[in-house]
DNA sequence: GGTTTGCATTGATGCAGATCAAACGCGCGA
DNA sequence: TCGCGCGTTTGATCTGCATCAATGCAAACC
């Protein structure tokens, strides 16, 4: 069912693992080559589940196209994302043999993977790949530790701005936008985006339709979003924004 | 004021900072000297900010002794904790020059510092320490998480119970505690508490004396804790106990 | 001893968001 | 074209926790 096509695959996934959020200027030509040879592609439908939590984590790799989530769910059936994983995110932990969390595609999916022994074996032997893994690694920690921000203290209406604000942002740097209104679709369902936000999908479903009335944002059909003023949209989210007052 | 003496400071504190946590065999005899010329201990007294968040951080460091916070803050003056300090764990960010969050010192504290300029020319130069540094970040990554799901999903009475789990495990297993009631002085204010759970501090106060009344816990005086039985505590935290249920 | 000061507890009340329940709308296969 | 199913919206009601306001209680200081 998946239709996605091979040609649909961006680029800039030729190389380095690394290279997908920032470019690993030390990679060296048989570096690459290496990791060319332990590299593959796999694709995903949405709503499909990538790894189950538990399970034997035998690839780590990061997502090329499409959007998903890393999943916590109790034994009562509250589930809570723990992740959002957008494209040019890392998945796996090297290290580790089974997965922690259910990463579940919630768009068509494009996964760029290396078999997992090999990638840790070339971890060990490239320094480097692990000095960039560890800040990514600590980029993912401060996402985290923000979010624990968003869902302690933050008012439905402020959870929901900050999650569009979060996309929008990461939509406008990765499509390389340059001022004017932001457009994007939204990659989550109403329930999906509940559970990264703490909230139940009708309190979402309200709210979003309130920041909608309000001009906050606005709605074409119920995914495509257009967001008119981000600073606006920032100030809802409860951000600073200070807008350069800061030394 | 500061009633801690140099005596005091641990044995294991000696040598490589990342031992604190697990010994890092790989350590050889020159590292550590190097690793002693750039090391120094600093205390703080309970309630003092060790940095603040936008400050120059100019060491990176480990707790010995004591517990702090990691905390956010947001214009209005609403807070959260994103992070329990506890001995053995790591303070400071490699390859950034300014702190990302409030580091505040709960008890009266002793940190074993690295300047951060030498302390980062060594991880170039020593790669098993990024390597372990990496390791560490990524366990940090894991709490986050689980921590996710506390704040989104789990009632008030579930959050508390999570906390105690939390510091009694931590404790249980840096006293090398056997079996039997386990007993451990609670470091956070009720406020301190609410901050970390997303919870105000007098729900904090009412759900602690509810464990009490129930029996989950005790309580002498408003600090020291007794559990009697952490297996039920678990079960209060809404943790996976299964006993062993799984494969 | 009295007073201050800084947590912690306890009680009364209100509200944001959960819960329960229905209906809507839209794509899709028969 | 119909109707089925899934995601979403909308409405009515309930409730867990926040909020506001005292009160308690022990250590520190005069």
């Amino acid at each position: 069912m998946s239709k996605l096509l091979v040609a649909e695959i961006p680029r800039e996934c030729g190389d380095c693992p690394i290279r997908h959020r920032a470019v690993c200027a030390r990679c060296e030509a048989d570096e690459l080559e290496l990791l060319d040879q332990i590299k593959y592609y796999r694709t995903y439908e949405a709503g499909q589940t990538i790894v189950w939590s538990g399970d034997r984590m035998e690839f780590v790799g990061s997502v090329v196209k499409g959007v998903g989530t890393l999943t916590q769910t109790m034994e009562d059936g509250r589930r809570q994302v723990v992740g959002l994983l957008l494209p040019s995110d890392f998945v796996g932990r090297p290290g580790r043999e089974t997965a922690t969390y259910d990463v579940v595609a919630t768009t068509d999916t494009v996964m760029c993977c290396f078999r997992k022994k090999p990638f840790e074996e070339m971890m060990v032997r490239t320094p480097h790949i692990a000095q960039r893994l560890l800040q990514m690694t600590l980029d993912e920690l401060d996402a985290a530790r923000e979010w624990m921000l968003v869902l302690g203290r933050k008012t439905a209406r402020e959870k929901i701005a900050s999650l569009l604000s979060i996309v929008a942002r990461r939509d406008a740097t990765l499509n390389l936008h340059a001022g004017g209104p932001i457009e994007f679709e939204l990659p989550l369902t109403r329930e999906a985006m509940a559970d990264y936000l703490g909230l139940t999908l009708e309190t979402v479903s309200r709210q979003i339709n309130a920041l909608k009335r309000e001009g906050v944002i606005e709605l074409k059909g119920k995914r495509q979003v257009t967001v008119p003023d981000f600073d606006r949209l920032s100030e809802e989210a409860g951000d600073d924004s200070d807008g350069g007052m800061l030394s």
